[in-house]
DNA sequence: CTAATTTTCTATCATCCGATAGAAATCTGT
DNA sequence: ACAGATTTCTATCGGATGATAGAAAATTAG
């Protein structure tokens, strides 16, 4: 308590026009992530953040209130971002779910349709450090960031679940398909956080091309098979 | 390299007896540990864990140098702790393995006699904080950490690529093999990482007793299908 | 053009951090 | 008990960090 609990809000904004304030607000959004994700947040300091970005360094409270603040919007960015790419897909998939006499074959369709475009996108991730963004984020356990990382990881998580559940034909609250959801959403993490040492076992430089399709079919394989012993 | 490159090296130690003073260094070794799992390396300052173990500042400084030296330490300590607990079944599994012409069901049960006790530690490591010591400090890419790290999980890894290999027929260096191997430790990993989000999900208090049994039976049961279905 | 508002900048604060100096206290072997 | 080495302490340094004050510049509306 010795802090300055000062709770400080965001400024108002926004109201007229004063379009012109946006772009800095933008590129101290960039270059946040982009350091946040390579040193992680307390590495990161306000003064790096807003050379790296062009402006001076009084910007950052301008516009975000303190550190704290633009690490939160950078989650949301993100965030934000993510849902609008994958939110289609899951969307239809939720949808499809509605029917109750799906097969094993169709539900397996479905899980792979919900599973593949996140691998796809924690391998190749555009701005390399969107993903290492939250994991970095994650390990930190920085405050009230788990809330806006479950919006993501949980809906994605609670999808799994439930197809998993009809798969084996289960109760989705029982240990065994809650556990194995998260070991299959966990997998797909895995390609992000453990990708150095993957790609260094392979003696590949990257997930590109050919070995990003052997990547997801490999991971794939597994995960149905896991699925359909007995 | 504004930085005190001053490359401090350990101070000169434990020819004569003096056996007073190593209970600090014991003692601090300990705090460290506690404090860098609870709050990452950044946020546990040396104060703190002076502090902590009941110490004086300048007591950090010279019995490891500085605060990395301290950090580092941490991580000796308890690789050398895993190291003699792990290590007789894995060198056990190891020298099995030297036979040739084991079948899929021994080779199955060598992996596990790997995989379980290395789990069964995660879920349960006695003080908390090591696993998480070891889950903060991957994340937070420590200097040079990386290589004590991999003591223990190279030699997993390893392990696991080898016994992989031979259950599916193919060259450990392949990507169907090195892929899956990853992936399998990886999963162990995750009983740590993603605790709370498994323990959550269960409606769990705890990996104790009975619930360790059905974690344990899950996850073994998705890796063996795994390797099972061709 | 002018007044009101928003945005940016320079300079500075208060604090915390890791590290060190150097004296004081403690321990060990003889 | 004594000399020499080791361990611990108080006080302090230099530096980096996040944040702020307040003037200056830029932008917009009337």
């Amino acid at each position: 308590m010795t802090r300055t609990a000062k709770t400080r809000r965001r400024r108002r904004r926004a109201d007229g026009g004063y379009a012109r304030g946006e772009q800095t607000r933008r590129r101290l959004l960039e270059a946040a992530i982009e350091l946040f994700a390579e040193l992680g947040y307390e590495r990161a300091s306000t003064r790096a953040i807003a050379t790296h970005a062009g402006v001076s360094l009084p910007a950052l409270q301008y516009y975000f209130g303190g550190k704290e603040g633009l690490h939160r919007a950078c989650a949301e960015y993100i965030t934000e971002d993510v849902r609008t790419r994958l939110g289609p897909a899951t969307d239809r998939v939720r949808q499809a779910l509605s029917r109750r006499d799906l097969g094993r074959a169709e539900l397996l369709e479905l899980l792979r349709a919900v599973v593949e475009p996140f691998l796809e996108g924690l391998a190749t991730e555009r701005p390399e450090s969107w993903a290492l963004f939250f994991a970095r984020a994650q390990g930190e356990h920085s405050a009230g960031f788990d809330t806006i990382f479950q919006q993501i990881g949980g809906r994605l998580l609670a999808l799994v679940t439930e197809i998993i559940g009809r798969i084996l034909g289960r109760p989705p609250s029982g240990p065994e398909v809650a556990i194995r959801a998260v070991i299959v959403v966990g997998q797909l993490t895995l390609v992000r956080r453990a990708r150095p040492i993957i790609l260094r076992a392979l003696g590949w430089p990257n997930f590109a091309g050919e070995r990003l399709q052997t990547l997801k079919e490999v991971i794939w394989d597994g995960i149905a098979s896991s699925l359909s012993g007995h």
